[in-house]
DNA sequence: CGTTTTTCCGTAAACGTTTACGAGAACACA
DNA sequence: TGTGTTCTCGTAAACGTTTACGGAAAAACG
């Protein structure tokens, strides 16, 4: 067993001991440490200092039982399928800035894991149903995406990282800008030369892909580029899935000399298959990946690539997910519904 | 405003309403719910049909209030100062493993981080204070660790990733060894030829490089090798601490023919500085990692590392961790108080 | 049929809070 | 002094569960 404390104050301290210490009824205790109005200055003073020296805080389910409110937020940490390790590194700096922001309000983060490679709504049912969080923060959002469609149904407030055409414009989401990364990205080929330019991205109904390739289609029209369906090609979200398909858009008799990656695992994958071909990224092939990993960055030769602000993105997300909720919401019409964020260029080595 | 749920089941349906709409008290309601045996089959059935039907869920807060626990674990993810995003994708499949092992018994995880680079015991203190968890897992242990001696004087159940010197055999704990990983580096290294070996390892009081060093000086001293201090370095547990520590163990007259780094981003730092200075790792000079990640092996040359199975350990930790509460404990003297589990050598380019 | 056991269910208390309500005391004002 | 107002606090209900207890009905047993 663990060792038991001492002489020290008990931990299960209730509102009552503290009560029954001062002489003071419990509704009083609790007023004066919610800092109502109707408690005189002195017995404040003396329930404080009271409730400091026998180490009194308010048991939390007691509260969220009494008020409705857990006090928590869930986030729910879904993995594309293949996706085993690489997706998940995306998420901790955007979990960090969540999570300051949530706990200068006090909330509370509660994490709920998928098994990677299976959509698993249940565990979202769960925390909704059982009511274990106040709000819930959706992230790796689908085109079509039947968790924003319960969450919307059942009327429990959400916030998503990414957008997705589920659940109409009601619910507050924030995303990068993958279609304007996509553009950018063009661009800056076309203007290092470069006309024959591939694009790889995954293979699901993950939004950002279509996004991404909207950008891209766009900016080759502009250039007067004509798209060949011939440089496109979708697969798993994985190293596996770019090293499958990268080779495709390579064998047509006229070459890419640039491929844009949407993803960092795929990139990776891809850039094995290429090697293996015998073309050298950065050399013989430009390549852009669309966001950004440290794996980008020691890769060889390091991947020229768009990175997102996690961290102040999660704090942003928190912002306008609390500005959301009733018993946050700040001054009326101040509410945000969605912002897209740009990304930063990060010039390598590979293009 | 949120889309409000149309004619369906409502959320917020309480033990009430079912009891109501089966003409039935609420007593034998959460008797039948929770498998009681003193209740009849007929109406057994009846109320988990129903229960179906109005959706019904019971309401944690309520559950959390009555029972006295809440059906949720916190982990503590306090990353260490100067370490900005390496030490955390570390902790993603062990976290994966730990979170799936945990669900299996209908247990929640919370996630609890600190800002990078802070130590926020306080952080931990409210959970604790407030009942938020019933049980705590921390992880970055350090080797006096004020957490793990707050915990058990509390008497609040919790176990550690990593082995610390506090808190003495009370609580569950699971570590890698890093010392057995520090003696096979060397033996490795040895058996190819080297005598010259360099230790490079965290300043902070993290218990592992203290591990380590027990390690590679045990196998040097079976080796007849004597241990000179110009050969170890401590600095900052990043790569920065990597970048500016590692030149120092090169200026001796006898230069290392080989290095052992004790942390991935610290190897990633001192592979820098080695370039800067015309040392090409892999060539002119042996590198090993003792904790592999992702990084280790895109970074050209790719680097050889012991490699931890970490989502095992994760679901091996939330089991020694239930074992060791009454509530979940299974038949008595099962309960596991330390583990200490290999590493695997993963050999890449650098050696 | 009488007695004992078993089966099944309702009642009510309890978990630790917050808060609506009301009441007594103090105070202000005429 | 009488009346109205303000301060301050206690009482008790409520949040949604689980569970100890007891009792009625049914079953078992002689």
């Amino acid at each position: 067993m663990l060792a038991k404390a001492g002489g020290e104050p008990s931990l299960a301290s209730s509102i009552h001991d503290l009560a029954r210490h001062l002489n003071i009824s419990i509704g009083t205790v609790s007023r004066a440490l919610n800092g109502r109005a109707d408690v005189n200055a002195d017995t404040r003073q003396r329930v404080l200092e009271a409730a400091r020296e026998l180490n009194y805080s308010p048991n939390q389910s007691g509260r969220s039982l009494r008020q409705g409110a857990t006090r928590s937020i869930a986030f729910m940490l879904q993995p594309h399928p293949g996706d085993q390790q690489y997706g998940e590194p995306f998420f901790i700096p955007f979990l960090t800035g969540l999570q300051a922001r949530l706990a200068e309000h006090d909330l509370d983060l509660m994490v709920v894991m998928g098994e990677p490679g299976q959509y698993q709504p249940e565990r979202l049912r769960r925390v909704v149903e059982t009511r274990r969080a106040d709000a819930v923060v959706l992230a790796n959002t689908r085109r079509k995406d039947d968790r924003i469609d319960y969450l919307s149904k059942a009327g429990f407030p959400f916030a998503t990282l990414g957008r997705s055409q589920s659940g109409g414009d009601t619910y507050p989401s924030l995303d990068i800008d993958f279609e304007r990364a996509g553009d950018e990205a063009v661009d800056r080929l076309v203007a290092r030369g470069h006309r024959r330019i591939a694009a790889i991205r995954p293979s699901l109904d993950l939004n950002f892909g279509y996004l991404f390739l909207d950008g891209y289609r766009k900016a080759l029209k502009r250039h007067g580029i004509e798209v060949d369906p011939g440089l496109i090609a979708d697969g798993f979200i994985n190293e596996a899935g770019g090293y499958q398909v990268t080779p495709r858009v390579m064998v047509s008799r006229d070459r890419p000399t640039a491929i844009i990656f949407n993803n960092d695992a795929m990139a990776l994958g891809g850039c094995k298959a290429l090697a293996e071909m015998g073309i050298r990224p950065g050399h013989d092939v430009a390549v852009i990946v669309i966001v950004d990993t440290p794996l980008c960055r020691y890769f060889s030769p390091a991947l020229t690539a768009f990175r997102p602000s996690l961290g102040p993105m999660g704090r942003r997300l928190a912002e306008m997910l609390l500005a959301s909720l009733p018993a946050f919401a700040g001054p009326e019409g101040t509410r945000i519904i969605r912002e897209v964020w740009p990304l930063e260029l990060i010039a390598r080595e590979s293009d």
